[in-house]
RNA sequence: GGCCAAGUAGCUCAGUUGGUAGAGCAGUGGAUUGAAAAUCCUCGUGUCGGUGGUUCGAUUCCGCCCUUGGCCA
């Protein structure tokens, strides 16, 4: 039997983590987060991070791998993971994927193109142009490079501007050219997606502004407190602009009033479940799980024992 | 009780020299290739507080009433 992808996927707060818990404490289960946030250390309430006592009864991966002032992206997530599910195959053991960055989902599954890296001094000389001249007109170079991507892009999106210049000046030819190509190392593997896809939009909501409030019963703004503390921490880092550590940064340098920043952190948080909603929707091959919690388990182990015995193990 | 101000989209407000109104935020749907908990796009009919009056026509002008805030008693 080759190593097979299985996820555990849906929104924030929809209850994914109760039951990944549940599943690895009756299988021979790892758990790969798959969470662009948790990966840092020091960021622990905010990113609903499981305990170290769970973690000491069931092995986590890819959480607090890296210091907040780092970057981490999708193709280092494709490569991580993809070893990893290698590694605990190897020691016949169950991968279990969970999490909500689908980036990071698709970057494993599909593969990326060849193109190059991030590159943190062109992309800062990048930053520098575009204050001076507007983002216009870093569109308009980018649209004498490569037309199609010009034309992919929306004029006002910065970030996607920015990274496709960074592809066209460091690839030297028409980096569209890249784009046909087939991707690197797509997943070909068995792949078995279950999903939690809540129908109840009113309730998710609910549920997020309660366990926001509940992070900050825990302390959450000593944590981010902490951050700011640090010199070397800014508001412009990947781990910083992350939901509810963005805002309460906010309130720590006086922009925003406390209770301002935790209703803009709640905000934003509804707003982040609203948009892996829509990822979620064309995501094909999911299993739904059902709506009701008490009936999660024994419907994912149905399916984990068909999906498992089709694959010989 | 008197005077003043304000009542317009879920919220904060703009506006109509009289021809039934539009921004931001929220919300919705979508996009998503090394920052993705990021970044970006789409979608705006609401007794313009109520009621009478003037007018061809009132959310707009006038009267009265209601509500809220402020000041004076």
């Amino acid at each position: 039997m080759s190593p097979a992808a299985i996820f555990l996927i849906g929104p924030t707060a929809c209850g994914k983590s109760a039951l990944a818990e549940e599943l690895a404490m009756a299988w021979p289960i790892e758990l790969i987060s798959m969470d662009s946030a948790q990966i840092y250390r020091g960021m622990d309430i905010g990113t609903a991070k499981p305990d170290l006592a769970l973690r000491q009864r069931i092995p986590h991966h890819l959480i607090d791998i890296l210091d907040p002032s780092e970057a981490y992206s999708a193709a280092a997530f494709a490569r991580d993971a993809r070893q990893l599910i290698g590694e605990i195959h190897d020691r016949g053991h169950l991968p279990l994927i969970t999490g909500g960055t689908f980036l990071y989902m698709q970057a494993l599954l599909e593969g990326l193109h060849a193109m190059p890296a991030a590159d943190p001094v062109l992309r800062a000389e990048m930053e520098r142009d575009a204050a001076a001249r507007g983002w216009p007109a870093l569109h308009a170079d980018l649209a004498a490079l490569d037309g199609a991507a010009a034309a992919r892009i929306h004029p006002n999106d910065a970030q996607r501007i920015q990274r496709a210049l960074e592809v066209a000046r460091l690839s030297g030819h028409a980096p569209t050219r890249a784009w046909s190509g087939a991707r690197v190392q797509p997943w070909t593997g068995p792949v078995l997606k279950l999903a939690i896809l809540p129908q109840d939009r009113a309730r998710l909501r609910a549920e997020i502004g309660v366990r926001f409030e509940q992070m900050m019963q825990q302390g959450l703004l000593d944590e981010v407190r902490a951050l700011h503390a640090r010199a070397d921490l800014h508001a412009d880092l990947p781990a910083i602009r992350s939901v509810g550590y963005r805002q309460l940064w906010q309130h720590l340098q006086g922009r925003l009033s406390l209770d301002e920043a935790v209703e803009r952190a709640i905000i934003a948080s509804r707003q982040y479940a609203k948009r892996q909603m829509t990822w979620l929707r064309r995501e094909s091959g999911l299993n739904l799980l059902p709506q009701a919690a008490s009936e999660r388990y024994d419907q994912a182990v149905r399916i984990l024992q068909t999906f498992l015995r089709s694959h010989g193990a």
